[in-house]
DNA sequence: CACTGTTATCAACACTCGTTGATAATTCAG
DNA sequence: CTGAATTATCAACGAGTGTTGATAACAGTG
């Protein structure tokens, strides 16, 4: 009756299910940290604790557990869920709070694109996942003409921003103060969202 | 008298700075195509129509010869050196232009950015050079307080759009109309370059 | 001619990559 | 307990990486 064993303390034999699951946490973090091409198979084995050879076996392949990261990386944050009005001052406000107060531990989804979105591989997968899983439903909550252009040029500010900050560590923005680039952020995204 | 020589129609004998010549610019361009990991030395030398093993002997490394393209990538457009006034629809033009007639040719920088950005090899080399080389220059014709960090934020902008077009390979923001796009790429930017 | 220095080539090194086959270990059903 | 099924392990494969040592081919100069 019970999914634990006790044999010795040593290596609790895991379930395919739960193998999986923290296969796929180590891998995200990782892919976060360093990008598709950078991360091997046996580092995300590392530090998952399972054996190298569980990854292309409970995924088919690295690419194929790439994907499935993918598909679920870019759903709608809380910040943009709330009404259009007011949306743009309230995402510059969250894309600046991780300098101040940066959690660490909470997914970074925009630093996890940026990061594999030079490899040729990962770049197709990325693209398609965006736009379905972002793009796509933000365009939707919006009116308008062209509305998924400008969903798409919004999401083009908020990569950019994530890109200079996460990913060159631009130290230029964090040297000014908050309110400074909260409020040009804000009103550019702001100006796509509205029609 | 000549540096050409006839032996026999068969290669034809490089000076030591023309095969450097040659290998920068065929590493420039598959650096900018997939990216510093993904780019092996083989594939340069052969672009370049070198032997594999010039590149760490003229270079010293793979990593040295990014540095030296990089430093010299991100040198500030013509679009950025008119005046402040006009200059965000100029660049915004400018950005939207190789959707329509994309030359194909000649270099772009923020797409070579974006390719290397995500290995940690590459994003670090690639940091300074965008600072020192694109950042800096522009936050100095630029007047007002947080200019630096306006002028980050300009970068933002024009590298989120070029990561979600040549990146990406976005059609959403194709489909739509250019002068959409124009109108709010360019007032975005040109709020970050006016105080 | 011979001599010197620069440039190019080839093979090979040590290493990492993603993946797979054979096999052991563990769990669950009868 | 016995037998089938699931899960994990280990070693190894073939291919790829950046780099280097030894050596050949050329250029210019005496």
């Amino acid at each position: 009756m019970s999914t634990n064993v006790d044999n010795g303390g040593r290596a609790p034999r895991l379930s395919a299910a739960e193998s999986r699951g923290r296969i796929l946490a180590a891998a995200r973090t990782a892919f976060t940290r360093a990008g598709y091409d950078a991360v091997g198979v046996r580092e995300i084995a590392a530090a998952a604790g399972v054996d190298p050879a569980m990854v292309p076996r409970l995924f088919g392949s690295k690419e194929a557990l790439f994907t499935m990261i993918a598909d679920g990386a870019f759903g709608l944050e809380p910040v943009f869920e709330g009404s259009i009005e007011g949306m743009g001052e309230r995402v510059a406000r969250h894309l600046m709070a991780p300098i101040t107060h940066h959690t660490a531990e909470d997914f970074d989804e925009f630093a996890f694109l940026l990061r594999s979105v030079g490899s040729p591989t990962a770049a197709s997968i990325l693209s398609s996942a965006l736009h379905a899983s972002f793009i796509k439903p933000l365009s939707e909550r919006m009116t308008g003409p062209a509305a998924e252009a400008r969903a798409a040029l919004v999401t083009a500010y908020v990569m950019g921003f994530a890109v200079l900050r996460a990913g060159l560590g631009s130290s230029s923005i964090e040297s000014a103060g908050d309110e400074v680039i909260v409020d040009r952020l804000g009103s550019a995204i702001q100006a796509c969202l509205t029609p």
